[in-house]
DNA sequence: TACTTATGTTGACAATGACAACATAAATGT
DNA sequence: ACATTTATGTTGTCATTGTCAACATAAGTA
């Protein structure tokens, strides 16, 4: 029932199915992250992934060592994203940490509304613990440095307070990050009555977050 | 080895098991619970719990539709606790706003490092809309009213900006869940080299955000 | 070409959520 | 007191799922 034609080089067809697969391990974080999105981490199944990409129930094993090890992959690619983010804030507004950090925080804020079932998975306690994983472990400070940069440039600056670098970044990121997740979570728009749209809602957050790292 | 005696109207002896079990919605919500913190949302199973109570396996649904009703009782539980802390904080220093907002965010934090998993149910995205559970729904408006009270009372007495009362009420939340998440997510241990004890760091960011909310 | 390794498949198993059929207890009406 | 109804608990069953073992096939290597 299959094509017949088999080139050279170009070692399998279009509709040929190889029995070896391109690179499955990224197809299968690939797929994964589509379906997680449609419901939530726990109504993901590895054996729906598996067969999203094409492959018998039992192909992704030959890539993670069980559900939980595909989840980290997903999760890393989410804090490579944040921290890639972070990045691009710095150098959309250079020399002006104040926009960095305004921009920082409404980039996170839309990556967790357009990722929110990914962003549960990172912050979620579903990876027991992030050890285990050494990419996680990695990326996520990747992440947090590009926070720090900011921070310290600020200082530099002396539009920031002085003092310790941590305290105010892990402030910074707690406002963010919580207001990120009380919106994804629903409980905006269901326990308070606060209807301004998110853009809104990220710089007025914000604001009043750097009014209080701001040196005066 | 147990006690023997049975009284008349206390219609059971400690050993027999009666048919009809005393009130067991609540018993399963109590071991669930428990069950839930010994590891993650993902691997507490109907079953265990049903075993840990005493019951048959399908004896749970007798007062719970399904298992994500009986993760939404849990979840409430929790809402109302945390409106139990907000209220408890008032209370406690009557007529200052600010020690208020201070306890209450310290409570907040003692709360979820105590039941991470439950914390984690609340705001995880694992219940998929809270208006098919109408306890959540109020429990969780419960708690975030305590928070606009503080805001309020602190507007009054002039010591808090003056202005939109949700807006301001949102951002305490946010810093302080924020932090929790951020906490219990394993985040601080893992990418902060912040070695600092829960208190201290429930008050120094506490602080921080206070000096965006404070009147000046 | 033969051997080894990497990758994918099929078949099995236990655990789990969910439901149906049945059993028993409590409540209610007469 | 008795019969009927309702609430509550049990046993048995099924489909789904994660995981593993045994096997199949492709690719690399000596």
């Amino acid at each position: 029932m299959k094509t017949k034609q088999a080139s050279n080089e170009d070692f399998q067809s279009d509709e040929s199915k190889p029995y070896h697969h391109g690179d499955l391990q990224q197809k299968l974080i690939c797929a994964a992250r589509e379906l997680l999105e449609q419901n939530n981490v726990a109504s993901l199944s590895l054996r729906a992934v598996a067969k999203k990409v094409g492959v018998s129930h039992s192909a992704p094993y030959r890539h993670f060592k069980d559900k939980e090890s595909l989840l980290a992959g997903i999760a890393a690619v989410g804090f490579n994203e944040l921290a890639s983010k972070m990045l691009e804030a710095v150098s959309m507004y250079p020399d002006d940490p104040v926009a960095q950090l305004q921009e920082a925080g409404y980039e996170y804020m839309k990556l967790a509304m357009k990722n929110p079932q990914c962003m549960q998975l990172m912050f979620g306690n579903i990876l027991p613990c992030h050890e285990a994983y050494p990419e996680l472990q990695s990326s996520g400070e990747f992440a947090f440095n590009g926070l720090k940069i900011i921070i310290e440039a600020g200082q530099s600056k002396g539009v920031f307070k002085a003092g310790n670098v941590e305290l105010l970044a892990l402030t910074a990121w707690s406002t963010i990050h919580g207001l990120s997740i009380l919106f994804i979570s629903g409980q905006i728009e269901e326990t308070i009555s606060l209807s301004v749209d998110i853009k809104e809602l990220a710089f007025s957050v914000s604001e009043i977050m750097l009014n209080g790292i701001k040196s005066n």
